[in-house]
DNA sequence: TATAAAACAGAATTTAATTCTGTTAAAACT
DNA sequence: AGTTTTAACAGAATTAAATTCTGTTTTATA
């Protein structure tokens, strides 16, 4: 079977439309050299596999009202176990990522809100309903210099 | 003038294009009620006006082989001065996230690479050679159970 | 080597993007 | 308030792209 082996012309069909999510299969065609239709064959064979997860709008938060970043630390007795909790975290859709980090037993929490205030209401009512949390420590980004999720897509020798 | 008022038209255009890059001008046209010719208009302005940003295809990094995230905090001297340093991370293609954080003239660095040696490799390599960093205390992440740049679209009043 | 499966090209068709024009609605101004 | 200007919109026309289909070539496999 061998169902999941990418090869250069997938690799290059992801580094296209990770630039762009819009770019045309006509216009990727013609890079790569190939038919429109045989092209399309990839994009959905990829889009199966789960290589491609969604297509996505970045939007500038600020200019939709929100202006406040942070990263939260989260100490919990549930440790390792994501259960509960990382649906909870999960939930909510200020919360963009949730990640379990080695030593430390803590997890790691990006969060993105409108401003400090309507940051502490969102621990308030979210957070501190979620009873594994045992303590909290959060870090306010002043400054972002760089954010995105492109993903470096290696070449593949043979 | 006021060259930036974004109505509740907009924010449904950018919530339906934060689900999906990829979605019709007919289909957005067909569930705001509207012209596709006047949706195109608006979702051209939102470009101009750079409150969409860009359009991106998430892949999935362990399909591409890139299966470790970690966060690195930086302690410098350069502190809240993002000259040479800003830009040398952000040249970093491993480098997903730069941001200045309060609180202990830290940075926050988002990386993924393939695994543990890369990013060895890479940190001896490229971040070794910027001269401000003072001292570099990384982060594994183990697992990560929500991941995405969606950003929350409010409603506006009136 | 024979056979099956996958990848591909090219044409045909369907669907969507884009442009254009005229109209309406909303601001801006006097 | 009335006029003018500008922006938003609808709908048709046009251009371009997506998608489907068919037959061929290539690749992998027995």
């Amino acid at each position: 079977m061998m169902e999941f082996a990418l090869d250069n012309i997938d690799l290059r069909i992801l580094r296209l439309m990770q630039e762009n999510a819009r770019i045309s299969n006509v216009d990727m065609a013609k890079q790569l050299e190939m038919a429109p239709s045989a092209v399309l064959e990839r994009v959905k064979k990829l889009e199966q596999k789960q290589v491609i997860q969604h297509y996505t709008t970045s939007i500038n938060p600020a200019a939709v009202g929100q202006r406040l970043l942070a990263f939260v630390f989260i100490r919990t007795s549930e440790a390792f176990d994501r259960g509960e909790m990382g649906a909870a975290l999960a939930k909510i859709e200020e919360v963009q990522e949730v990640h379990i980090i080695a030593g430390e037993d803590c997890w790691l929490v990006k969060v993105r809100t409108a401003d400090s205030a309507e940051l502490m209401a969102l621990m308030r009512n979210k957070f501190a309903k979620i009873p594994t949390i045992q303590s909290t420590k959060t870090t306010i980004v002043l400054e972002t210099i760089k954010e995105q999720q492109k993903v470096v897509i290696p070449i593949i020798k043979k």
